[in-house]
DNA sequence: ACCTAGTAGTTGCTTTTGTAACTAACAACA
DNA sequence: TGTTGTTAGTTACAAAAGCAACTACTAGGT
């Protein structure tokens, strides 16, 4: 335990983002897993969809940055769930249009408030100008 | 693609923390993994006996908030690739000191400088301010 | 009509992770 | 000296992720 380089790990920006996303992804995982049995790119799928409305599969590997067997397999575990219906668009039939049900509306709605109770408890630990760089910086780091 | 409730994702604090780890860590990884062919859990072990000295491996976990599996498995693989020795302690021989061997010592070297290539590509973006609180955030959300 | 190229989505196989059970060692105390 | 409980680390098995090959379909020439 000597040793002391210039670098300070705890400095390192790759690092800290994968700690403090790990750390609430984590914990925030535990309730959508014990609710409903979800894996984490399931929640996703079922958000985008409550979220942004219909679309297709390829859409949401495009908006979440998720690869397309990922979401294949998560769209399949939720249609089993019954929580969406697959449709497939006459005008081009690769393509198929996905739809919560209403028990997959059910869901979102009840995720939806827990999502915002536990991003509450966050963010009520800085101020608002905090919150709001964090937020920006975060996107922007998204997308680099 | 209708359809919104109140509820935005891309506000989600868990959600930004995930795309933005995402996108800088694997893009990071892309280097020590075609260098040194190591996943980020060997890349963990190395930087943190590279950081902070020689340790157990039970230390790495509490340091980093590694699974114990997961680090007994980083530490193998960076003990074949000859990046480290480990030596049990003759006080109590359940526990095994783990020291970087002078190629382990090179490989963090030549990672740090990559590291900080990296990260200084990274926060050029925003300004000194703006970087100190995100550091700060993210410290504080990560042990949350 | 046919050939080529490209796209949406699935499937199979390999690698990586997670979980739980295990071994070996120590510690405390009867 | 046993016996019980605890800890560091490994291993075996199951779940999940990554990657490449595949199917089914559309589009654009010729």
């Amino acid at each position: 335990m000597t040793q002391n380089d210039t670098f300070e790990l705890q400095g390192f920006t790759p690092y800290l983002l994968n700690q403090a996303a790990e750390a609430t992804g984590s914990r925030f995982q535990s309730i959508y897993k014990s609710k409903y049995g979800m894996l984490r790119t399931e929640w996703r799928v079922l958000f985008h969809l409550g979220c942004y409305g219909d679309m297709t599969a390829k859409d949401v590997c495009d908006r979440a940055g998720l690869h397309k067997t990922k979401v294949s397999r998560a769209v399949s575990a939720l249609a089993q769930k019954r929580f969406l219906e697959r449709h497939e668009l006459p005008e081009d039939r690769r393509h198929e249009r996905l739809t919560l049900t209403r028990a997959g509306r059910r869901a979102f709605e009840d995720l939806v408030e827990d999502a915002q109770n536990f991003d509450q408890q966050l963010i009520e630990h800085f101020s608002e100008g905090e919150i709001d760089t964090l937020r920006l910086m975060l996107k922007k780091l998204a997308e680099l």
